[in-house]
DNA sequence: GTTAGCACTCGTTTTGATGGAGTGCTAACA
DNA sequence: TGTTAGCACTCCATCAAAACGAGTGCTAAC
């Protein structure tokens, strides 16, 4: 059996009703639907090919059809098709999203987790932000603080000004003048280079010009790598509108709810989630049921983006949502939400 | 009509019975309870003298009685009376607890996100940490460091190491040396005083000293004032177990618990809360129902508790649960962290 | 003052009946 | 051969009535 013209317009007429109102759809229906003039018994003949192509299924015997996750695979793929061509005008959002991208540039905590915020609201469904991990991000300056005489501030600049701060006990008795002195050499020795040029060499030739400080150099070299390190369980995770799970009943019945909703909270496996995800590709990927290959997530779509913030600071945004998510839009969004980040920052570095 | 030891037992049996099951008491259950010997019939009558001073109400009319807030407040009151005395034994609870604080005590952060993570397995009720505000903290240290000729990186640390940066440009050139002086100047003028103690007196002869760099100062003033506001709205709150509350269908029905959790998602509006409970008072209290106040949480109770991390570093923490929650371990568990707390942070001063 | 007993109340659960939405199939039609 | 009308059938959702049971208040006896 194949899939012509026909079948085609009824299927995305079914996912389409599905999408809006979240109950099964008759033939009824469908045959009052504009575009096609077939009676209701016609559209049930193709309904029953569809059901035997495993696009569709009825839940009880007597109820209308809703799409299967292949369904929604094929829906979604014509979208991805179409995706290339023009992209309507979204104003409000634009300008939402433009507001808090230029406020505060620096502050790219702030800004990820508002604009997890709005998607949120615009979309009425959970959304997730993983923060920009540094991979391959270059080192821009490392300055040491004496605090005490055995305690030694470290701030870690990386590119795109990402700041991280640790605290470290040494047991050698430092003075301000060495300590400027190893500011010093480490700035001369590592600045400009990404967590993977720093080899063992140059670590080794590090120490040996501390001589008696090496015990710093290997502090300090300590906090560069937890600071930079991309699987670091410490990426932060932004999200917001997880309570929007609420809004979807199929999603709400059984424990699931409650097992997302605490996801929501507790961001760790999202954050694993959200990098297992964004495969390698640049693009807006959706991932339907288990695609996931989460059981969390077997009731759920998400939609994802990848974005990137300067050169090799990146991260992923994910929307997640009951499989009869308005695909379109979302894509949208995010794809706009996405050309966005990339005129701000690109233009800007 | 007074309340004698013989109703005060039964109430407490009541109140004692309904934490378990959450359902209403009938007075069968109450006489079989192993303390009063007396027949049901008697509990009936003292049930409704109980009911007519207003403790305990019978949701519709042939069922068994719950206690009102009023009720609630009663017993707690008597719980707080006896805290002062012993304080049984806590195993599991303590080692854990002390495992996570010995652990990294400058990463208070991570700390206090995993305290609420423990508190709220512990207890199976949501929890909230307010992070401490700084309060009245001294300044222990500023660091400037020039990252290009018009972009300085300010490094804050207060006392109790809380350590904050913040990027700004100035519209003058700075070179390495000014940079030092401004750093030297700063410092020795301002570290060891708390937010209050620097007065505009101080600014403007600050300013004065940096002459034609009065702009930095100003900028690094901006920062200090933003970094140690104890009210930014910026206070972190860190939560966990939020979805504890679908463990008790009372919170559940209608649309609080969505409310309840949106809350712990979005946490600020569970900061105000926090900070508008805390009413200067340092030991344990209990908020039942209506007490705060707060729409959102007439069907909870919340248990909170300040604490003191060396001077002036402070927070609180707070458990939300239903009314019927068992404030005798919640009331304990809070009480023994508290000491806890206390104990490492004051002897490391 | 305490207790046994009884009539009564009222929410919960079970059961059964009804209606409606939707299907599959068959037969007629173009 | 594809399309349509009609009909019997299935199954879920809804609602009302009935049965149940937990619990009470009151009275009378101890």
């Amino acid at each position: 059996m194949e899939l012509d013209g026909r079948k085609m317009k009824i299927l995305t007429a079914i996912i389409r009703n599905y999408l809006e109102t979240g109950e099964p759809v008759g033939s009824r229906t469908i045959s009052k639907y504009t575009d096609l003039h077939l009676s209701s018994a016609t559209i049930r003949n193709e309904m029953a090919d569809l059901e035997e192509m495993g696009l569709i299924v009825q839940p009880h015997t007597s109820a209308g059809r809703i799409p299967t996750d292949q369904g929604y695979r094929l829906y979604v793929n014509t979208l991805l098709e179409e995706q290339g061509q023009a992209l309507e005008e979204k104003d409000k959002e634009i300008s939402q999203m433009r507001e808090v991208m230029v406020e505060r540039v620096d502050r790219v905590e702030l800004m990820l987790r508002q604009m997890a915020k709005i998607l949120a609201a615009n979309t009425n469904y959970a959304t997730m932000i993983s923060g920009p991990t540094l991979h391959q991000t270059k080192l821009k300056f490392i300055q040491l603080s004496l605090m005490e005489s055995q305690k030694l501030l470290i701030v870690i600049v990386a590119e795109g000004n990402i700041i991280k701060n640790t605290l470290a006990e040494v047991s050698v008795e430092l003075t301000p003048e060495t300590v400027l002195q190893l500011s010093l050499l480490l700035n001369n020795a590592l600045s400009g280079l990404s967590l993977e040029q720093i080899t063992l060499g140059i670590i080794t030739a590090l120490k040996e010009q501390a001589g008696e400080y090496s015990e710093v150099v290997e502090v300090v070299m300590d906090a560069v790598a937890t600071a930079m390190k991309p699987e670091a369980g410490q990426s932060q995770v932004y999200t917001s509108g997880a309570t929007n799970i609420f809004k979807y009943p199929e999603l709400t019945s059984g424990g699931t709810a409650t097992e997302l909703i605490s996801a929501f909270e507790e961001k760790e496996e999202l954050g694993n989630l959200l990098n297992s995800l964004d495969g390698g590709s640049t693009g807006i990927q959706v991932y339907i049921g288990n695609e996931t290959s989460n059981q969390m997530m077997q009731d759920c779509s998400i939609v994802t983006a990848r974005y990137e913030l300067g050169d090799g600071l990146q991260g992923t945004i994910g929307i997640v949502g009951p499989k009869r998510m308005d695909y379109e839009k979302v894509m949208g969004t995010l794809q706009t939400l996405k050309e966005q980040l990339d005129q701000i920052y690109h233009k800007k570095e």
